[in-house]
DNA sequence: TTGACATATTGACGATTATCGATATAATCT
DNA sequence: AGATTATATCGATAATCGTCAATATGTCAA
């Protein structure tokens, strides 16, 4: 968990995470979006992808990334149980805890 | 949000919410807590009272310290933002809507 | 007002981080 | 094979961070 707390703390992977959510990117693609050189954006990538908050999968010499849904339903979980919030913005759910 | 990730981003930070969120502190229960020194916990709760995600109230010559309720639910919404999940991880829940 | 206690701030230090140019690796194309 | 394209790794550097002893500030009690 502490991988992934560091990981989100930088707002260049913020903004890499964010565009992933919106759909898988290539590497340069990614590089194009945030105004950083190709270095530190694999940097990034390698940081992200050791936090396990992203994965990629190979087309020809491409590395197409995505977002992880596991480790990310993992870590907001992980989340509530740190912080648990009151809801509010949720007033019209009634969660039942079995 | 950059500082509260960033806050976040710390173990010990993330140990004070941990007790904050069973209970309020003052500052020399937080000491005893976590194995630093009072200048070291000074520091880490400047930073969180930064972010918001903690507040304190004055008793005396101490004083006490409390999680940020609206901050940490505006955190978790802008997290939802960032990363949103698919829920699958809930199964134990019920939730029902009005 | 003096002394004891609670907490914050300062200044220093070593450790970690973000960044980038240069280079390495690997796949593809001609 | 050699050139091109995509990505990763290395090495260096400057900036930020975590830690603590020492000191400052504020509060209470005798």
């Amino acid at each position: 968990m502490d991988r992934i707390y560091k990981a989100l703390a930088e707002i260049n992977r913020r903004k890499i995470i964010f565009w992933l959510g919106r759909g898988e990117l290539n590497v340069s693609q990614i590089v194009k979006k945030l105004d950083l050189s190709q270095a530190t954006i694999s940097n990034h990538l390698s940081i992200l992808r050791k936090s396990k908050l992203v994965d990629f999968k190979v087309k020809g010499k491409e590395r197409i990334y995505k977002l992880n849904s596991e480790t990310i339903n993992q870590f907001v979980k992980e989340l509530n149980r740190l912080m648990p919030t009151t809801d509010t913005n949720l007033e019209n759910e009634i969660i039942i805890r079995r």
